[in-house]
DNA sequence: CATCTAAATGCGGATAATTCGCATTAATAT
DNA sequence: ATATTAATGCGAATTATCCGCATTTAGATG
């Protein structure tokens, strides 16, 4: 586990936790989703800990906030991971972690000074493209 | 003005204000701001009402809807518009439209069918970023 | 033009995600 | 071991967004 409490944070038993669980999350997770996961490894929290937490972290720079396409909820992933970046079908409401960025270099420019980026890919995942195709909507 | 009264929906007042106010937009708005806009060319609506109708061009295409980085708020642009990409200054916290995509060619994959894409850039604006050269901390 | 019908809006209440405040508890520096 | 500061428990408050129903309006039809 990256040693999250280095940074002037103390070191919890409720951080551990949802440092863990974003640690093993496949993907983005709600903070109700993380709630629910704390709960199976019965760590109890409550929302509210753990919202002032993600903030917390996402303020520290270790986790990263988003607002998925089509999903009007903020999900959460660690920073760490090497994908920051996502897919999401409008199909099923999925959500994938991509492993590249087609994101070439952006050129400086006088009207703003670029520190990151973030996207998304929108479309339909294989499962979804095959109902699809199966459905003749394709 | 499009006619978005072409798809099935009726032309009213409160949905070409509206579509009016969106279009003469410089940047993604709220709801709320949308609101305000409305009140001061004296149409009056309620949020609820803004909020349906926002919905309904959502689902016709004629409107995306957006989180931007920082803002846990939907915001609203017309898709019409050429730019549907932005650039948020993380210290003003003000939106750009952004004129040209750095997203180049996205290879076809086996794995996930991409029908389009979502872009931020994050950073200074050119004001702030003159700010924060004067203030040393660039 | 008058009338009719489906669709849209006014209006307010409900919902649900997120934040706030304060008392209590726990972590770490001494 | 103790003191100090930060973190959490707990629940209430806030706020964006959505829902339901009565009323009104747009636009089709005679």
């Amino acid at each position: 586990m990256k040693e999250y409490w280095k940074s002037g944070l103390k070191k919890t038993r409720q951080r551990d936790c949802i440092f863990n669980i974003l640690q093993n999350a496949k993907n983005p997770m709600t903070a109700i989703e993380i709630h629910s996961e704390a709960q199976k490894s019965s760590v109890n929290m409550w929302l509210s800990t753990i919202y002032r937490i993600l903030d917390l972290f996402t303020g520290k720079g270790l986790v990263e906030k988003n607002f998925l396409v089509g999903d009007d909820i903020a999900t959460y992933v660690l920073c760490s991971d090497m994908h920051s970046h996502f897919a999401v079908c409008v199909s099923c409401r999925k959500r994938f972690p991509m492993e590249y960025c087609p994101v070439g270099h952006v050129e400086p420019s006088g009207d703003f000074y670029v520190t990151g980026h973030k996207l998304e890919m929108v479309g339909y995942c294989k499962d979804c493209y095959i109902d699809r195709v199966k459905e003749g909507n394709i």
